[in-house]
DNA sequence: TTGACAGGCAAGTGACCACTTGCCTATGCT
DNA sequence: AGCATAGGCAAGTGGTCACTTGCCTGTCAA
């Protein structure tokens, strides 16, 4: 999961799920474009949600050639979990 | 931050300050060996201090030859923040 | 059924990163 | 002073990672 989270596009892809779950591959790749200039393959994108599922960070439902990426934020409780905030 | 956190040697020389704050250099490289089995040089973990320093994860107090280092997890408030866990 | 659309597979490449090696500086003890 | 200890600097190297390129599979509409 840290290392999923370690590269600066795959976080602006969690930006852009939390911005609006349930995006589609391409609806994906036209967004960050023009909200981030981010102007990527579309397979570099693939890749990038490969790892964020991976890290269950991303889950994933199939509809007939469509495939909706949500965002699963619960594997980030283990950080602070890991290493109490204290103020 | 992300990618000082990407490394799982740094992550267990938070979870090393975690445990016990304000360790030397020399104190961190022990004890990495002997409770985690890591084994890399001196200069290997020097680097990663550094890594840990520049992201605002530990900081560094020098009295004399020793300089102590201490765990911050301020900046991790950071994460959450951005992606906000729902439940 | 044919073509357009959404997505997947896999090999190759260039850059970055962790780690080592060798040497150097500085502080403190005797 | 002299030596051991704590740490720093810098170049080199191997492996990993992000990204591309080219082609293939599957789904839907006309």
């Amino acid at each position: 999961m840290f290392k999923a989270l370690a590269d600066p596009t795959r976080r602006t892809i969690l930006d852009e799920l939390t911005d609006r779950d349930g995006q589609t591959l391409f609806e994906l790749c036209s967004r960050l474009l023009m909200k981030h200039g981010i102007d990527s393959t579309r397979q570099a994108i693939s890749q990038h949600l490969e790892v964020l599922e991976a890290a269950g960070l991303v889950r994933v439902k199939r509809d007939g050639r469509y495939k909706f990426h949500y965002l699963d934020s619960a594997p980030l409780k283990e950080i602070t979990k890991r290493w109490p905030i204290r103020d």
